[in-house]
DNA sequence: TCTGGGGTCCTAGGACCC
DNA sequence: TCTGGGGTCCTAGGACCC
């Protein structure tokens, strides 16, 4: 038998920041340092090291994690470093490879099959790449290297806090299977407790299982690919990704809302917050999408496909009312939470007219008041590209501070818009 | 562990067409 | 007039990931 190596299997590294919220915190403020830290406000965000070793992290309420760790440091955020920091991170990774796929604010994928000649072998680059972030950025980085992406994930997880992790193509399958069935992408709480069930507590059992019996217990698309990842068979490769096929926003109310008029002008900060995105990215969607979340936490979801794709804060306001309305007659009580999602993605020409509603809406195309609303909306994405997001905007929501919940600054790193 | 905000993917039933 | 089987689209819900 011809043992593996990465002469013959090209290797992907996961480069992934540690704590990666809570360790810039330590980094601007010194006397952070070697404390336990969270970033956030109502909610945690983010928990350093420190504070995870008392049980705390996202998404805890504050209240509740200061509650396991009463010494820990809250701190609000520093988003504008977070954006910052991390683009400097990915320089240093696109230094090493131009194979870089960014899949979040601090994470990863490299293939260095392409470049590993010039600088080095895989577990050289990983070394590299781990030296140069602490010393010309300052942040802890972990690296996992193994012959696919799933691998090299799951190797930087294991390699966490601080460290790296090769996987030996010669072993990578012995290394797999010892470990449990949680580690696998796509097995959560829910269907880690369905294996368990079953007496599949390890990946190697996982793999030993007939996908036949897999697909009974998990559906056939989820049980066909958990079976083929425990075999270590993942075909994506680094650049994948694509464009995103939905855009959205949604907010938390606190303790809810019960009033029709309040919840449209919560949803009016949504539509103006997914339309202006929608425009900036030259897109627009057929399918809106309302979430909205009760008290007990279960949530509803109502959505309307219509025969034309819109992106003008107006349309998504107009096609999401009846929706919220429609959620709420399946359920009595206050609203606890609101989201609207934009999906069934096409581009959108620099002038493109709307033709969302019925004949005589005052929001069809052609109509001066569909045509109207979308050339309002440019000029508010224009002076609000010149004196600021809080600018300009519906005096009904700029005056309304409920529903903002996180700031918008958090909002944004979340985004999976163009990186 | 009662919980934020951004996403992806899968399932399943029904409508509709050929 | 009844019948089969397959494909596609839409809707709602849920699990999961960062």
């Amino acid at each position: 038998m011809i043992e593996r190596t990465f002469d013959m299997v090209p290797p992907i590294l996961h480069v992934d920041l540690d704590a990666f919220y809570a360790s810039v915190e330590q980094l601007l403020r010194p006397e952070l340092r070697g404390r336990p830290v969270l970033v956030g406000g109502g909610v945690v965000l983010a928990a350093s090291y420190e504070a995870r070793a008392y049980g705390v992290s996202a998404p805890m309420g504050v209240r509740a994690a200061l509650a396991r760790c009463p010494g820990a440091v809250v701190v609000s955020g520093s988003f504008d470093r977070y954006v910052e920091l991390s683009k400097a991170v990915m320089e240093i990774c696109r230094d090493h490879t131009a194979a870089v796929e960014q899949i979040s604010i601090d994470e990863a994928f490299l293939d260095v099959s392409g470049s590993r000649r010039i600088t080095g072998e895989a577990d050289e680059v990983g070394r590299s790449i781990r030296r140069r972030v602490r010393d010309e950025v300052g942040l802890p980085i972990s690296v996992g290297v193994a012959s696919t992406k799933f691998l090299a994930k799951v190797a930087s997880a294991r390699a966490k806090p601080d460290g790296m992790l090769v996987v030996d193509p010669a072993d990578e399958l012995r290394w797999l299977h010892a470990l449990p069935v949680r580690v696998m992408w796509g097995v959560g709480p829910v269907t880690e407790e369905r294996l368990v069930r079953h007496g599949i507590d390890t990946v190697g059992r996982l793999a030993a299982t007939e996908p036949a019996a897999l697909a009974r217990m998990l559906g056939a698309g989820s049980g066909r690919h958990l079976h083929a990842l425990a075999w270590n068979r993942d075909p994506r490769r680094v650049g994948g990704g694509g464009r995103a096929g939905s855009v959205g926003a949604q907010s938390a109310l606190g303790r809810g809302l019960d009033d029709d008029r309040e919840l449209g002008r919560v949803l009016l900060r949504l539509a103006d917050r997914v339309s202006g995105r929608l425009r900036k990215k030259g897109r627009a969607g057929r399918t809106i999408t309302v979430r909205v979340r009760f008290e007990d936490l279960r949530a509803v979801t109502r959505s309307v496909t219509l025969p034309d794709a819109v992106r003008s804060t107006a349309a998504l306001h107009h096609a999401g009312m009846p929706l919220i309305a429609d959620a709420r007659r399946s359920r009595p009580g206050p609203v606890t939470l609101v989201g609207v999602s934009v999906s069934n993605l096409e581009d959108a020409g620099p002038v493109q007219l709307e033709i969302p509603f019925e004949p005589g809406d005052p929001l069809r195309p052609g109509s001066p008041e569909g045509d109207a609303h979308l050339r309002v909306d440019e000029q508010v994405d224009r002076a609000r590209a010149r004196f600021g997001k809080e600018a300009v905007g519906r005096a009904s929501v700029l005056l309304d501070r409920r529903g903002r919940g996180v700031p918008d600054a958090f909002r944004e790193l979340a985004e999976k818009d163009d990186r």
